[in-house]
Parts: C-alpha cells; structure tokens; sequence
RNA sequence: GGCGACAUGGCCAAGUGGUAAGGCAGGAGCCUGCAAAGCUCUGAUCCCCGGUUCAAAUCCGGGUGUCGCCUCCA
C-alpha cells in the first residue's frame, strides 16, 4: 500500500507499527447543524481506505470522533433553547443514519468528547506541570515556543502581521491557542483543577487518541486523517500537544481530502451554498451518492454537478444490468487476476479512477463473452463473484438488480407497467407493430424504457 | 503578505521520462420487426514561453489562470 503522507508532503510505503495492523483516526463532524456533502465526501473516502486496508489482509482499527462540546453548539443553544443534549444527540442520530444510507459504515469507536472529560483534563494537567501549558485570563493556553518542531507539519511560517486571528495581549506567542476556555455564566462547564471551563477544539482529539488508540505501550497511531482544512490549525495543534505531552509522534502518517465545491468554491457556511446530505438523498438515491462522490481522487477537489452524478449513475446502471445477466448464478469462485489488479489500483494512494476503469473493462468484456455464450455459467458463475466482491471493496452494487431499476415505482403502477408489457406481446405476435410501439411509447412517456431479450421483455424506470 | 494545490479531447477523469486509461455525450456499424440494452470502431500532443534530455503531459525556471489554508470548517 502506497499513500500519500500530507507530512512528508510525497506519496510513500505505508509501513505500519505492528505488522499487518491499521490504527486510522479520522477527524469527524462538530456536530452543530447537518451533515452536508463535504462530510459525506470525508466520510466516504476514509471508508473506503478502510475496506482496502482490510481486503489487503490488514486488521484495522477505525475511529471517528464527534466533537459535541464547543461555540457553535453553545450558540446554537442560544438560537434553539434547546440543551446541549438534544442538539447534539440530534445532529449524531442524524448523520449516523446519513452516512448509513449512503454505505458508510459505523467506526469501530464513535468517542465524544463529552465522554472523555477526564482524559482532556488529565491531559491538560500534564502539559500545565511540564510548564507547556499556562493559564491567562480567560483560559488555559498552550505554549508553542516550548515545542521547537511547532509548524513543522503543516510548514506554515506563522506572520502576525497577516494572521486573522483576533490578538490577544495575554497570550505568550500570538500563534498560542486554547487548551480550556473558562466558562461564562450559564454555560456548560465542567470542573477541573484548573478552573471550571470546557475543551478547546484541539485537545480533544488528542486526548481520545491517547484514550482509544493509545496501547501496546505507544502513543502513536499509524494514520491520522481528515479534511484537507484541518491540516493547519488542527492537525498541527493536534501534533504539538501530543509530541510534548508524550515525547511521541502522534502519527506516522497524515491523510487529507479535497473540497466538495459548488461552481468551484469550496461548500461554507458563509458562502451559503453549503448542500445538506438529507437534501440530496431526498433527490438521489444513497448508493448513487456514494458511487459519485467516491468516483474521483480524494485529494482532488470535487466539484458537484447534477449533470456528472447522472454519469454515474448511468456507470452504475450498466454495473447492475449485468448483474441480472448473471443474478440467479452464486456460486463463487471470482476471478484472481481482476480482484488483484483492482487493489493493486487502489493500493497506489486510492487510485478509484484507475480502479472504476477496470471494472468497466470487465464489465463489458463480461458482456460480450455473454453475448457470445449466452448459457455460458463459468462465465456467470464468476462474474458473479466478482460483483459481489465489488460490493465489499467499494460498497455499491448491493440491491436485487431488478429492483435497482424500480426505485420509486408502486405496486399499482408496477400492475399497469406489466399490463402494457402484456398487451404488447399479444401486439408483437399479431405482428402489430404499430400498437406495439404505441403501447410502449406510453411507457417510454412515463420514463419506463422496454428492452426485448432472451428471457423475454424487461423494463427500468429511468426517471 | 506567508504556505500550498491544480490546469489533460465537448464534459468528467487516470497517467510512475519513452510517443496519451476509463466514463458520459457525439458519429458509424453489428444485433433488433423497429427500438432499448449490449458489443465493435471512431476523436486530444496534454494552459503559455524557455531549459535539461536521445526522449517530457510527466523534471527545472519563468509566466498566466483557478482554487484552498493562514478565523470556524470535512
């Protein structure tokens, strides 16, 4: 396996510490308003890191966080008079059932910052006792001139000149940020030697790395990954505080994917075009989602179009009509030379177009050997396979082929769809012609496209 | 201002110095009563200008353009 480490800023050997062991973090959402397609993006691309790493033979240990404790879902309290609770528990209900419906599977730890408390304070304590931490009007803050490989991550070259951040005199170095903020009146708090406050952003998922992660006597994790935006302040923040906690790298490598964009701009709340995972699914069926989010590089930017999701639904079409070529045939014996070469492509830092190019390869060779030997079952038997196998490595291909091409049909409707196909063979064996086509130009007009085959007439409801 | 990414046929998108994968759309054909589906064939010298090299989309330098991070962000 060969990735990409945003570090090394180079495509490298992914050596991992315990051999044939994955140890992945990947930042999750603050979980303060909906998911939109930015997070479905992330979600997707690291889940389908993890189902390479365990189809390559890796034991893997997958953990995502939901920050559910800080401003914007205080603010949102504010807004809601909602508790801190029913606003969080929401938003996590939501995006867990979200990422369901377009195949991402569960973490193997979901930890919450809420329930890690006490870790983040242990934290913090160390980092006060080691003097790394200081404590100034409104918080406490962690000092980055004790850490002498600070920026060395991200390479940023920190000038105050320029920084957006708001200045703050108490600070010891403008680049310092905070580990504890100090609660104001009614706020949710929680008590500590330090002072009553909450965690800041950054030493959470420090902490419930150390937490969760941090065993066999080693504080490192080999991958840590996330949004390609988290990389400087968070990932860099995330990477001090742990080296100066534990004298340990944090990760051995980092992985960062691209922007879902809208016209080219990045998805923000401030640009205001940010697209709700729960709309799109309104509009889109969930595997279709998936399929086109996942099918460009993760490092790329992603620009979303309505046009190039019918393109690949229009791919997953024609993945699915084979599949009926071959449905009733399960016996499995998949052919070794196509799942090989597929992770081969995927073990090049997720090469997905390289990978999808070979599963339309097979496909259509698969095709016109069907073409050619229509009652062939080897061919059937294995391809078979080979789906099936596609369905655990990219998650896609799963449904009753049949009904694939009935989403959003009824049973009345299906009755009328079939009464026509009906009629129109009694019309065709009549030699009819002329009602035939009239009898299926109705269907076409209800967007359900005929096509006459060997085992008689199918239809699909193409919308 | 600092740091960084990207620029490949109409669109989407791979590409490890040796003469451009794949998908969609378009065109031609096979199949079909006609279609649909499926299959076959069909198109680019890779933003511009220099340089290195026997050889560059791929390396180097300089432009131009787009996007991102440096405030919360997947």
């Amino acid at each position: 396996m060969h990735i990409y480490d945003s570090a090394k800023r180079e495509e490298v050997l992914f050596v991992p510490i315990k051999t044939d062991k994955v140890k992945i973090y990947v930042c999750g959402p603050t979980v303060y308003d909906n998911a939109h397609l930015g997070h479905a993006r992330s979600a997707l691309v690291f889940d389908l890191l993890r189902r390479t790493f365990i189809e390559l033979g890796y034991k893997v240990i997958f953990v995502k966080n939901f920050t559910d404790i800080d401003d914007k879902i205080i603010k949102k309290m504010d807004e809601t008079g909602q508790t801190l609770n029913e606003i969080t528990s929401h938003y996590i209900n939501m995006y867990k059932n979200e990422m369901k419906s377009i195949g991402v599977k569960d973490a193997d730890l979901e930890p919450k910052a809420t329930q890690s408390i006490k870790e983040i304070i242990d934290f913090i304590e160390v980092l006060l006792e080691k003097k790394i931490a200081y404590q100034i009007s409104n918080g406490i803050y962690f000092d980055t001139s004790k850490d002498n490989k600070y920026l060395t991550l991200s390479r940023m070259k920190m000038d105050d000149t320029k920084a957006r951040v708001e200045i703050n005199r108490e600070k010891k170095n403008q680049k310092d940020f905070v580990l504890w903020k100090f609660s104001k009146n009614k706020e949710p708090s929680y008590d500590a030697s330090f002072g009553t406050g909450r965690p800041g952003w950054h030493v959470e998922c420090s902490a419930m790395i150390e937490k969760h992660m941090a065993y066999d006597g080693s504080y490192q994790i080999d991958i840590h990954a996330g949004g390609a935006d988290l990389f400087f302040p968070h990932h860099e923040n995330e990477a001090s505080q742990t080296r100066c906690k534990s004298g340990q790298e944090l990760a051995r490598y980092w992985m960062h994917n691209g922007f879902v964009t809208i016209n080219d701009k990045k998805m923000s709340k401030s640009l205001e075009n940010s697209f709700f995972l729960k709309d799109a699914l309104r509009e889109y069926d969930g595997e279709i989602l998936r399929f086109y989010l996942l099918s460009s590089h993760y490092r790329a930017n992603f620009n979303f179009s309505k046009e190039d999701l019918l393109v690949s639904k229009k791919r997953l079409d024609k993945l699915y009509r084979l599949k009926k070529r071959v449905f009733e045939y399960k016996k499995s014996t998949l052919c070794k030379e196509f799942k090989k070469n597929f992770l081969k492509a995927l073990s090049e830092d997720l090469n997905i177009s390289k990978a999808l190019s070979l599963l339309d390869l097979m496909i259509s060779k698969t095709n016109e050997e069907l073409d050619l030997n229509p009652k062939n079952k080897t061919i059937k038997f294995e391809t078979n396979a080979n789906l099936k196998w596609i369905e655990s490595i990219l998650g896609i291909g799963y449904q009753n082929p049949y009904m694939y091409f009935q989403i959003g049909v009824n049973q009345t409707e299906k009755r009328y769809i079939e009464e026509l196909i009906n009629k129109r063979a009694k019309a065709k064996k009549e030699k009819d012609f002329k009602k035939a086509d009239f009898l299926r130009e109705t269907l076409t007009c209800r967007g359900v496209n005929l096509m006459d085959t060997a085992n008689g007439t199918q239809w699909e409801k193409v919308k």
